[in-house]
DNA sequence: CGTGATAAG
DNA sequence: CTTAACACG
């Protein structure tokens, strides 16, 4: 089973830069979107018609403001997965961040991780939401259930992570407090798979700001990533990370189970 | 000499369409320019130094809000033109919307008059904005002074004036109010040149809407005219509508004076 | 429908 | 630098 996430910057946006021909040649399992930043009414109507036909899509844009954040979660239909909006807790839920899908003991929770913001105005934001996720995936490891944890966590986790990590630490995304509390997910039970699988590997990054051809140098950050509960780990046949694949900002990654 | 008003729908925009070759091939003695929409210090510093070798330049954006309206004049270094910000009253000179220009006799009154807007919620405001305005063109009719008012003025004056007169009675540029007080600067003295001119000619329009195919069409709108004392009449070599010129929804006008 | 400001990233 | 909402025309 192959699993994609990808920051899509604006769904609209990126579906005039060939999403629906990245879609048919990668044929994903089940796939989360963050920032769709639309509404699935504003979605093109033949494309709602063909992404419907092949899978359960579940479309949750935010409420709280138009254009702003917002995920979806698709899988493909003969997978049976069940999808759930939000995480039960208003203040994320206003801006569509998580989604949380289910299938036997598999949970998949996936979407917008909050960003900290200029000034870090939303750190506090973050960081309760943080605490609030790693509680839930550790209720579901409780449960028995096996967890994949995924989006764009908006934090690069160790210096390795980013390009520029001595310019980096009081901004959002790899301040102390951020990476911090991403062990909060690590002790829920939760591994970085590809950074277990390539401990010492730099350059390795899904996010390059748009200024002045930071993509093209490769000064990027990796802030997208695929956790999943360690007892998962050896059922990991590949993780990736397909900074080929344009059209956004961000690049989207992959995990394939056996 | 002369004279020529383009409404440009922000002079960033059009410099990108060409506005320089525009002006090399057309070299008018004195330009008026309306919707300018920026600060002196925005536009492109070798253009500023291009334009500044040869022009006398009245830059007047609004201070009201950022990036609306405003307007300029340019005149000719070797024809000695003095220009003066504003009518002196703050409501339209918050604007940046009109620029008096004064050489020996002539004064050359010049800019973006009020919209009515959507709902006619700016119909009051223009209505003393025409009042007021027509009031200054009679007291320089009383000093001696002949007067060229030009410019964006935001109303068609008859049926001739407008492809659908009858769907627009109650639209922003054609009621009843605004046509009405356009017979204010006749009632000054004012003569519409063009028309004058042309009496019973139809389709000469200046302005066309954006949406829809309208300048193709050529459904649109006379609203940017030259208006000059009755005594100057004589003195007209030629007026025109230059509705080849693109790089905004509005085309500029020409007047020449022998 | 297009220009420009603005918020957000 | 880019997306999208918005104000204004």
């Amino acid at each position: 089973m192959r699993f994609y996430s990808w920051n899509v910057n604006g769904f609209r946006s990126v579906m005039k830069k060939g999403f629906m021909d990245w879609l048919e040649e990668t044929e994903p399992d089940v796939l989360s979107l963050q920032e769709i930043r639309c509404e699935w009414e504003e979605v093109d109507l033949g494309v709602r018609r063909q992404l419907e036909s092949a899978y359960d899509i579940c479309w949750f844009p935010a409420t709280s403001k138009k254009g702003y954040a917002g995920s979806a979660t698709l899988s493909k239909k003969e997978l049976g997965f069940s999808h759930t909006k939000g995480l039960g807790i208003d203040g994320y839920d206003a801006e569509g961040r998580m989604i949380v899908s289910k299938k036997d003991k598999l949970v998949f929770i996936a979407g917008y991780f909050p960003n900290a913001s200029q000034g870090l105005v939303r750190l506090p934001f973050k960081r309760q939401f943080a605490k609030d996720l790693a509680a839930i995936v550790a209720k579901h490891h409780k449960a028995g259930h096996q967890v994949i944890l995924t989006g764009d966590m908006n934090v690069a986790p160790e210096e390795i992570d980013l390009a520029r990590p001595k310019d980096n630490t009081k901004n959002p995304g790899f301040t102390p407090e951020e990476r911090e509390d991403f062990k909060l997910y690590l002790g829920a039970g939760l591994a970085d798979v590809l950074r277990e699988r390539n401990p010492t590997t730099p350059g390795l990054y899904t996010w390059w700001t748009a200024r002045g051809g930071a993509r093209e140098r490769n000064v990027g950050w990796r802030i997208d990533l695929f956790l999943t509960s360690r007892t998962l780990l050896d059922q990991v046949k590949e993780t990736a990370i397909h900074a080929d694949v344009l059209g956004s900002d961000h690049c989207p990654i992959s995990l394939e189970l056996k």
